[in-house]
Formats: structure tokens, C-alpha cells, sequence
DNA sequence: TGGTAGCTGATACGGAGTATCATTTTGACT
DNA sequence: AGTCAAAATGATACTCCGTATCAGCTACCA
């Protein structure tokens, strides 16, 4: 947390008992959450305050988007570098997928064609471990 | 065009007037449009009925969605398989990739950590042909 | 211990898409 | 052709998600 906090005084935002109280909330969830969640998680913080907070932990990249098969925009606390997620579609539960070995692929398929490749975004959905299972 | 409206009518909907204005706009975009767009450029056909006819269109994979770098959402006729979406940056052209050898790879990789993998989303940014010389 | 830049939170606003519903149209069946 | 139920239309109201506004508050640096 601390170390949270840290870092985005590096980007000039300051340490407020709000903020800390979102970085916590965000943290504290187990899979993907929307922002409305975390509204109604901490009542006795302004949902200004939460949707700010919440960008700046994308911008930061403390916290990433996550896309579901249906479309709908959840949020995540993840890695900072680039990364996929694999997505449990009966639990909800995200795995994050750090070495993607797609980036090189996908970008001499991209030459193939004239495209010059500079990022891509990828969702993979299914079942995770404990789901498969049933 | 009658292609287009055979195969709705094939899901038991029926050929309209206003329906044809919108399947004739929606192919007449050269790029991936907004559903904004789509009424604008349909100013005698009421938004009610260009979202419907748009949703209509996405459920019959005639047309998909597009996700765009910054989250943006468009529409694109395109094939009814699956398929994944080259996007230029700069221009914003789109080109439709049909060939996903990315699919086994990504389910071998899903399943070496016990993930059941039964679909996938992919969004490839960059630079198209045109648009990579400048 | 100022002072100021940044933050807060109530509220209003905006865009995207859907629900409602009275009216109209389509297409199948006489 | 005529009938009729089901489907479509379009004006409008609404929901949902997120952002802008702005007066008052607070963290942090000198």
C-alpha cells in the first residue's frame, strides 16, 4: 500500500485518506470489478472521488481495464507491463498471462500484409482451473 | 444487399424500408463507424430504429464490433466467422484478418496452467500500408 | 506557519444505448 | 384482394457510466 502510494507521489499526486481508502477497496477485491462496485464498497467516499481514483490507478497502471466477452468494462489491480488476461466465464476470475510470445507472431502476420504493428490488446475467455472441473 | 436482407429474413425479420437504409449505410462506410454516425447519416430514419437495426445486424454477425485503442466501441460490416481486426492508428482503416493461428497457440498456453480456453478476442494496433510510409 | 497546488464531494451534465408505447407496416393465410 | 396477428417504427423518456464544475478543504513545501 505504501508502496502504491509512493509511486504515485513520483507522479506528483498526493497521499489523501480517500484515496487510500479506494487504493485498499481496489485491492481488496478478488476478481474484476466495476467502478460502481467500488462506489458502493465505500459509501463514506464521493463517487467523484472513486472514479477519479480509479483513473489514476489505470494511468499508473497499478490498475488495468478488463474486457468481457459480452463487452462489459471491469477493472483490475495488475501488473504494470503489458499482459493478457485469461477470464473464468462462469466465476469471473482473471488470471493474468505476463510472457506473451503472440507479440512476435502477431506482428510478422502484420508485415506479411504491410501493417506495421505497434500494440495490440488481447482477451482470452474459458474456464479456470476449479471451473473446468465441474 | 437482398443477400443481406434474405438471411435476416432467414431469422424472421422482416425487409423494411428503413431497415435497407440502414444495412446501405452501414456498407457504405469505408471504416468503422459509430452508431452516432449511422444516424446522422440517416436523418429520415428514427435513432430507435438504427440501433435496432445496427444490434440486429451485430446478432447476425453481418456486422461486429471494433474495439478501439482507447476503449471506443465501433461497427464494421464484416465476415461472420471469426476474425480479428488490423487497426490503423493513424487513418483508422480496419482490415479484417480471417487466418487466427493464434488460436491453438493461445489454448496450449491456457491449458498449461489448467485453463480451459473456449474463445478469444484480439485487437491489432498499428500503422496500415498507406499510412506506415508517411 | 503560510500559501498554493492539488484534492474532495455534491451535483449537474453528457454520451451511448435501451425501454415504452401508440401507430403503422409487413407478410402469411383466406 | 381482404384480414389480421406479429413485427417494426419513431418520438420520447429513461438508465447507465463516466466526466465537468466549483466552492470549500487539505497535503506538502518553503
Amino acid at each position: 500500500m505504501d508502496d502504491i502510494v509512493a509511486q504515485l507521489a513520483g507522479r506528483g499526486h498526493r497521499d489523501t485518506e480517500p484515496r487510500r481508502l479506494v487504493i485498499a477497496a481496489a485491492a481488496a477485491q478478488g476478481r474484476p470489478f466495476t467502478a460502481e462496485e467500488l462506489c458502493a464498497a465505500l459509501p463514506c467516499v464521493g463517487r467523484a472521488t472513486v472514479y477519479r481514483g480509479l483513473r489514476m490507478l489505470v494511468d499508473s497502471e497499478l490498475v488495468c481495464r478488463v474486457l468481457l466477452e459480452d463487452g462489459e468494462v471491469r477493472y483490475q489491480m495488475s501488473y504494470a507491463g503489458h499482459h493478457h488476461h485469461l477470464l473464468c466465464v462462469v466465476c469471473g476470475l482473471s488470471t493474468d498471462v505476463v510472457d506473451c510470445d503472440v507479440e512476435g507472431r502477431l506482428k510478422e502476420a502484420a508485415a506479411a500484409v504491410g501493417f506495421l504493428m505497434s500494440g495490440h490488446r488481447l482477451e482470452v475467455y474459458g474456464r479456470c482451473v476449479g471451473c473446468a472441473r465441474g
